[in-house]
DNA sequence: GATGAATGAGTTTTCATTCAT
DNA sequence: AATGAATGAAAACTCATTCAT
């Protein structure tokens, strides 16, 4: 992975995030990362690839995420982490969430991959707390959670914290 | 309005919902409307004219569920009404919503303009029901909102009756 | 000739010889003559059928213009009013000088009709006051017609009224 | 500049002399200099840059003129360069003077820059050569010269060799 | 690996013109 | 006489992609 390629990859995907994936030119991405609109078609083949590189890229890191929670062995503080997973997305991986849930809106792009894991982890949870539906349950955290991205990464309201504060004690956490 | 300039919006509306405002190129939306695609400038302008008129159309039906929600009395009554708001959401309306939050991670084109009456509506509610924070209180059932109509409008899950009955139950409702 | 008609002949003529004729759309000069567009054609046929009505309008006028120059006498006479011709356009014929001088860049689209009424109105002047070759003089009197038009047409300098003093000194007049 | 980007400028240029700027379509440029619609957008942005080009690339060589006729020093020399000016023009630079005469009748598009350098080289001859009004006789001059640059370009008359020959023999040149 | 000229197929938009009312 | 909805063709412009260098 050269330096250029790089600077492709994140200006794709601050413009993808920012714009939108098909209202983003594969010659603005050029433009701002200053290499030659050829470039990204030698690296990537086409503007999908380009796409792909980039959610490849995050799933990594993905995956990271998920694993430090599954290690976890106390049942509500896996509840705790993953509750207040959407509030620890840093400032520079914001783009791409953004990215990623722009993209569940637009058809046949993105399929949900992250889903099952998360209902994997989420279940065992409260069948340990004793909830009498804990895949309903599930359910409800992974909807929660849902929201509170929605909320924080369009930044619809600044007291994102105060409600995780709300939600931890309506699950006696 | 006649009823070209109707078929016009409607078919825009469905296909802009399906594959995304900027991927939905006019000449697709005239062809299948069945009109020319000269007719849609003439009508809304531009392309973003159209859309516009689009979401216009959408925020009045919107004022007359906001406003039949407002007319209640009972607090529990309205709290019910409000979040199971995203399940009554009937068929033919489907296309709007998936519009609208599709948009919402589009910077600059949609302003969230139905997070405010929402919250005039929740606040005395929690306050007559005694919670303690009332906007907060709010806010979260937003938060869930917002999720629900995710789960909803991408068909993630066929229970969500059921998680809307556990969120009452939670409430006490 | 109805009110209609003749608010849409004005307006064109306004239109045409600020931006243009190709420049101008039939939907503007409806627009801006306060009538549908549909009407233009009714009257006109087409938009050259328009921009023919304006310069017949106008041709009628130069005609009148010519044959009172030619009822004078005296060769003195008769040159000093030719030369301030440009200078003698009011205000309200201004749009019609400059569309017809702008249409003379434009090729096939106007032919110099009033080039020999002038010539045959010259030539006898310039043999009246002996000069050695009234035809050159002529030519070289409507070359400087075309430039006082020019000037003063394209508002390029205020002086125009001393340019024609001088001019008369040069001849005498 | 690659032989495409001569090649546009020249078609343009010739099309744009002929046909007027805004009747002739970028596909037409196109068309005619053997290259694809976009490369022109590529390398001039809009049609309007195009004409830019075009207009820049002429008034290099309109300054180079200026320059050779300021350095002379005889004022009935250069009197003598400045009124002939328009009888110089050789056949492939008649297109880019016909689109700027053309031009100046259409509103915006083009400033008179040339005006005022014309002025700086006539005021100081007339007053040199003791003429009474030498402001005067400069504007004067410049009115005549439009008037025979119209003339030449519109192939109005074949004796403009004649009427300058009248020319100088009234400035007893 | 990198550039940037070039393309062709598309997209948005304009426009002269027709026609039912 | 007058409107304004509607059209089809063309105009301006964009864009993903290719390719010679």
């Amino acid at each position: 992975m050269t330096e250029k390629q790089e600077r492709i990859l994140e200006t794709a995907l601050s413009l993808f995030a920012k714009d939108g994936f098909s209202a983003t030119s594969t010659s603005k991405v050029a433009r701002e990362a200053g290499v030659s609109e050829g470039l990204i078609f030698r690296h990537f083949e086409n503007k999908e690839g380009l796409l792909n590189a980039i959610l490849e890229n995050g799933r990594q890191k993905l995956t990271v995420i998920f694993d430090s929670i599954h290690h976890l062995e106390e049942p509500k503080e896996i509840l705790r982490r993953v509750i207040e997973l959407p509030l620890t997305i840093d400032e520079d991986q914001r783009p791409f969430w953004k990215l990623l849930y722009a993209l569940k809106w637009q058809a046949d792009v993105y399929d949900d991959s992250m889903s099952n894991p998360m209902k994997d982890i989420l279940i065992p949870v409260f069948e340990a707390l004793n909830y009498h539906q804990p895949e309903l349950e599930s359910e409800l955290v992974m909807v929660l959670m849902d929201g509170m991205a929605s909320h924080i990464l369009l930044k619809r309201s600044g007291n994102v914290e105060d409600i995780k504060e709300l939600i931890f004690k309506k699950y006696d956490l």
